[in-house]
DNA sequence: GCCAATCGATCAACTAGTAGAATGGCTCAT
DNA sequence: ATGAGCCATTCTACTAGTTGATCGATTGGC
């Protein structure tokens, strides 16, 4: 199931991931991944013989790493939910205040899903069920706790974080404006909080 | 401040928002335009001179339609601020369920807009500015009224809604379940409601 | 006879991907 | 230990197709 990747695929996928977080499937070619990294266009069909395979690659990557980064915070905020919901909206404040990634991967490829690999878009569906499954389960445990008081069960709401989440990434390129997505999201994490 | 249009250059914008509703600026290409319209490439250039000019003026009209959509909503429903909101997301759950539009041309565009040029990257700001004001206005309105009882200002809370809408049609996209779509957005008014 | 609209032909630049030849480190039998 | 062979990695050069855009000619309505 892991993937295994050697330090130059692993350096390309790297690459790879913030060119598609800038302009998605169509928004770079191999030649712009090619001088980033300083190597021959060529060399990159060595490592991922065809685009698809680079992007899929790249998404089961942040797939893969996003399961293994939520069951950390589980781990270690396992008692506190709403510190939990904190720790995943403050990672992603973090990545798009320093510029290390000012969108995820998954919400861009999401809205290219029409257009893009079928393999692809599968992989960029099981990261959103993914998400979707642990942010319910956090829900429904600060529910329990009473730390929570949700308007609606917790599927439909982990299902409209998920979406205030990757909408106010738009919100923020939209408005060239990085804060307005921790103004956001801090809101509608408050809003659940009993 | 009206952009007018001959015949042909509204069937060709019209067929445009459809390919950037559904790949974005990098999605479709002038002979996929040209195939969809029947009509030479040669001859999309006598209308729109380039690209930019092109989709340009596509996020022009959609904006400009918005802005009377939502004057139209306001003047029909003045008096009830929930019935407002219920028939601006209403109105997207119709384009999505019917497939006639999956998915906000100015989501898609804001998506990638570190890569298309500026000014239409300047036009889709405005169009987030106009509806956040809009939605803004109706929720203050609703606090008057006592209809809702927003936990943040309403600022922020038209930030949040307008997130929640866009990161809808993504989530809905990625989970290949157009229902999804309303499920969110109807829990995320219900929300709202005092 | 003017002028908007359309066309086929063509352009240079770019696209993903391929072919074939170097390079150099590794193993392994001698 | 040494040389032979293997294999991953990289390169230059190239392909065939697509991209947005231009040119000049043709059409047909006013």
């Amino acid at each position: 199931m892991t993937v295994e990747l050697s330090p130059r695929a692993t350096e390309l996928a790297e690459h790879a991931r913030q060119l598609l977080a800038a302009g998605g499937y169509n928004g770079f070619s191999y030649a712009d991944l090619s001088e980033k990294v300083g190597i021959g266009k060529a060399s990159i069909h060595h490592h991922f013989p065809s685009k698809a395979d680079l992007v899929l690659t790249v998404v089961q990557r942040h797939r893969q790493q996003s399961v293994e980064g939520l069951a950390a915070m589980q781990q270690h905020l396992g008692d506190d939910p709403q510190a939990q919901l904190s720790a995943y909206v403050d990672y992603w404040a973090r990545c798009i205040r320093d510029g290390s990634s000012t969108m995820c991967i998954c919400a861009m490829l999401a809205a290219e899903a029409p257009m893009i690999p079928p393999e692809i878009a599968a992989e960029v569906r099981g990261y959103f069920q993914d998400l979707t499954q642990w942010l319910a389960a956090v829900i429904s445990q600060g529910q329990a706790k009473a730390q929570f008081k949700p308007e609606a069960n917790a599927p439909v709401e982990a299902l409209a974080l998920m979406s205030t989440v990757h909408g106010a990434m738009l919100t923020a390129r939209a408005l060239g404006d990085p804060d307005a997505f921790q103004t956001i999201v801090r809101a509608a994490i408050h809003r659940l909080a009993a």
